[in-house]
DNA sequence: TGCACACATGGCAAAATAACCCTATATATA
DNA sequence: TATATATAGGGTTATTTTGCCATGTGTGCA
């Protein structure tokens, strides 16, 4: 320990608001998903739409969103046989820039090693 | 596959590009990393006030913030014996307020279905 | 010079995640 | 009603992540 002045341990309630935060953003810490829910931004789809364009197992998709979903992501409806997704809370769209930000940061510094 | 019109698959460069935004957004994911970033956000902290806080081993809490390094959402300057943690990129900060939305979208789906 | 402190890192075991295959369910359609 | 389609969910295995311990490194101080 530092000798340190003001400390400010992570109370249980933090530890709880701090997990349920977690959870919401790892549901988005994945390729698959993240493409997906770009592309959500663009309006519905349904399932079997990302299953064409996924690179991956038709229940690998089918989980993935259902994944998204329980984070409270997006949200489902039932049309005949398909079931169409979109998003829940378009904000997080948003962020996504902010990410580009972080890598094309990480980039030019990697290129003013190369110097 | 469904009988759909407009198919576009996820190409090789775009599968290189949602790996790294997954990079940047795993590194988040975490209950302890997405508390610690948070912190920084009222300025910059050294690695021994984290591991006050924190209730883990002071070995985890320096693995979170190497991680949040090689992400590229921190930077850390050695001053004397110890090691300054900063934001690099803050506008991470901004994207919790979406998070939180998320959740009380959650939360209030939730007290619905109690009634 | 030697010691104590602040961090980083390698190794390891447990836990969580991911992706596949297979099966179940619901809905349109013949 | 039988059948094909669209999707969900269980089970299993491989991979990744997490967190602790032990150890190594650098820095200030006695």
């Amino acid at each position: 320990m530092c000798a340190y002045v003001e400390m400010r341990g992570m109370t249980e309630k933090e530890k709880l608001i701090y997990a349920a935060k977690a959870r919401v953003i790892k549901a988005l810490a994945h390729p698959t998903r993240l493409w997906m829910v770009e592309r959500l931004a663009d309006g519905e789809r349904c399932v079997c739409e990302f299953a064409d364009d996924v690179d991956a197992d038709f229940s690998t998709v089918s989980k993935h969103l259902a994944l998204l979903r329980q984070a409270g992501i997006v949200e489902d409806e039932k049309r005949g046989k398909q079931v169409f997704y979109r998003l829940k809370v378009p904000c997080v769209i948003k962020f996504m820039s902010c990410v580009e930000a972080v890598i094309e940061s990480q980039a030019k510094e990697q290129s003013a090693l190369l110097k």
